[in-house]
Order: C-alpha cells, then sequence, then structure tokens
DNA sequence: TAGATTGTTAATCGATTAACAATC
DNA sequence: TAGATTGTTAATCGATTAACAATC
C-alpha cells in the first residue's frame, strides 16, 4: 500500500479546488505555487508538497496548468462520478439539504428524503417525495444509494446509521449531534457538527474581547 | 498575554462539553481521565494536557468532577452568556437554522432573520420576522447583536459581511462558500463550507474502494 | 541558453503521547 | 498511610516550512 496521505491534506483540497475554478472563470491559464500561495494566503511550499501527495501536476519554469490541475483534484475528490444521496430526517434542515441545488453541480444528486413522521408522507420538496423510513430497505433495492445523510435527533441516529450500513450504505453524513460507534464496520463518516462549531465561534468571541 | 490555546484543542472543547452534558444524565460523578479517554477514544494524556491548558480542574487520585468540568469548560466556551443571533439570507438553509431550537439551549438566540427578496417581507419564520436587509442598521441600533450568520449566495457575501462589521457586530457564522476577506477589521469568523464536506467525504469513499 | 519554477530532501516547528514526580 | 490519578516535563511523532538540485 502506498502511504496514507493525511487528512490534513485531503481538507484542504476542495479550498484548492474552489480557487482554481475562480481562476478558470477568469480565464487564467496557468498559475505558479507562488501566485496561488499569495491569493490563497498559505505557503507555496505547502501547496506544492500537498499537490505532490498525489503526482506531480505541475512543470518546472511553468507553474501548473489551472485546467488541467482542477481536473486533476476534481478526479482526487471523486467528483467525476456522480453521488446519489438519500437525506433521513426531513426536518427543517433535511428539508433545505434537499433544495440545495448546489450540491448538483459536484455530481452529488439528492434522490431521496426519508422520515418517520406520517403527516409528512408523500410531502414533496422539490420534486422528491418524502419517503417513510420502513419504505428505506425497498427504495434501496431498487436505486443506486451512494450517501445516507442524518438529520435526525441524535437519539435515533446510531440505530438509523447501523441499519444503512446493513442496507449497504458504505457513507454516512452526519449531521446528528453524537459521534457514531461503528467501529468495524465498512462505513466512512463524515460529522457536520453545527453547535460545535458556534462553539469555537463563541470561544473566540470571548478571546478577542479580552 | 499568556501563551496563546491552538484551535486544536479549541475544536476539542465542545467535544469534551457534550459527553460530560451525557455523563450528567447518566447520574455520573466523578471521572478519571482514563475512564474518559476509553469513552471518547482519544488518549488520557491528550485530555489532561487539553484541560490544563485552562488551568487545573482535576483532583490527584480523585479525578474530575463531572458537573464541575462541564460547567467550567461552558464557561470557557463562553457558554454563560446569551449570544443574540441573526441570520442574513432566509432561504432554506436560512430559515432551517431559524428554526433550530437547540442552540438556544446552548445560549445562542436568533432574534433575526433578513433578505433582500421583497416577496419574504413580513413572513414568519417560527416567531421570527423576515426583514429586509436595508433594515439591519436600524435593526442593530435598538438590539443587541453577537453573530451574524451568512447564508445567502456567495457573490453577496463579502460585501454583507464588511457592513455588518461596520454596523459593529464582531462575529461572523459563515455558510456562503467563498473565503471572506476581512483582513484587519476587527471580527471573528468561523466557516461552515458545506460542499467541503461533501468532497472530504467523497474522497474518503474512493480511498475506502481501493 | 538563462530564468523560472517545480519536485523533493532537509530543517524546523508544533502537537501528541509517554513518563513520572507531586499530591490528594 | 497506600493507592490512585493528576499536572507537568520530556520524548516522540507528524506536519509545515525552507532550501535547493533537477529540469522545463
Amino acid at each position: 500500500m502506498e502511504k496514507e496521505i493525511s487528512q490534513a491534506v485531503i481538507r484542504r483540497m476542495p479550498r484548492y479546488y474552489r480557487y482554481l475554478g475562480e481562476l478558470i472563470d477568469e480565464g487564467v491559464e496557468r498559475i505558479s505555487s507562488n501566485e496561488l500561495s499569495y491569493r490563497m494566503q498559505v505557503t507555496a511550499s505547502q501547496i506544492r508538497q500537498d499537490l505532490n501527495n498525489f503526482g506531480g501536476f505541475g512543470q518546472q519554469g511553468y507553474g501548473y496548468n489551472v485546467k488541467y490541475l482542477y481536473d486533476e483534484i476534481g478526479k482526487i475528490l471523486g467528483l467525476t462520478q456522480k453521488h446519489n444521496i438519500i437525506v433521513i430526517g426531513a426536518g427543517n434542515l433535511g428539508q433545505a439539504l434537499a433544495n440545495y441545488v448546489k450540491f448538483e453541480k459536484l455530481g452529488f444528486v439528492i434522490i431521496g428524503l426519508f422520515d418517520v413522521n406520517p403527516a409528512l408522507k408523500g410531502t414533496f420538496v422539490r420534486d422528491i417525495e418524502v419517503r417513510m423510513l420502513d419504505e428505506l430497505e425497498d427504495f434501496v433495492k431498487h436505486h443506486k444509494v451512494d450517501i445516507a445523510t442524518l438529520t435526525m435527533p441524535k437519539e435515533a441516529a446510531e440505530s438509523v446509521a447501523n441499519k444503512v450500513v446493513d442496507l449497504g450504505i458504505h457513507a454516512i453524513w452526519n449531521f446528528a449531534h453524537v459521534d457514531l460507534q461503528l467501529l468495524d464496520r465498512d462505513v466512512v463518516v463524515e460529522n457536520v457538527h453545527l453547535s460545535d462549531s458556534l462553539m469555537q465561534l463563541s470561544y473566540n468571541i470571548v478571546k478577542s474581547r479580552q
């Protein structure tokens, strides 16, 4: 196996991707690590190190071809393939995510919305029908589902997460405010803990006042 | 000035806070760094190091008093004071956040919702009226606003961010998919880049398949 | 060719873990 | 007092930055 690439590096890749996309929009064809470092407020050294984890995308004396590098990072991030997403928990946050068209441009398409509240059954968010959670097994049989988004209350998250993995979904985007205990299960989890983010902001507010 | 505490440490504090809250709910009175490390899947050494950045909260031979430590971390994170929040951008995400009651338990209260779309003027989300953005200046004069949440399209984010700081709001919770350039401005920014999170998940999906 | 800039090795810095003396 | 466990120093590990030879 090749040497593992650290999550610190992975976390920075979407940002590179975003800046390169902006450069394309501006019509910039080539860029040096030095110019990019100035724009992004990171060191040129870090940019070159990060990119060289995945291969040599530049050319000495020239720099990087913007379009080429953009496409390569897209490949690295798996954006060349479509990702079908379901959202479990059709409350405010679930509906908000289902309404987000922006994700579709990156290849992430929400194809299903589930809840346990019978009052929501058959209602629509955009063109997505809200189904009952007990229909999930049948749904998964007929649709390819790549990612399950968890936007239900934290009490239910763990058991739903296990169910989802049982049904063959191997990626979870978790908004529930718990650490899912899925040890030894074949699943990758990405957490979005909004209240943690708010608390970090709060800390920095207090600090800035000192 | 005391030695700066790294953001790596700060990022972990809300998680400690959450676990200690759960321990209180379970009726646990005291806990050792070793027991806590087992629950949280981190090293006991890291827990003790992290906490000792802020002071000695434990007692040799005893461990940590759960309730006391919980309260102290709450103080560190600034949760003893109420934070008034406004949300700018009353689209899906903005409305979802305005509907989140959970944040209120932590002292974060959403007191205003703003947009530029006249169709939304005067509508309500929970008990929060949607106001037009040009009413913001007047609103800020009559209400204490601690945090401005940006949930508008990225094109507008930078100018709104500057306006908000001009009006005396010194904290921004930014959901717009841009890096706000607010150098030399007296403001703390916390970013939530949902599509970056999704791309990181996508990378890990591809990797797990190899 | 000469200048520019990468890819990569080496040096530094910071964060994590281990160890243990202090002490409850 | 003896055992337990912290607070803190020292050691290790990993990530970032600097330097420069390779090369376009």
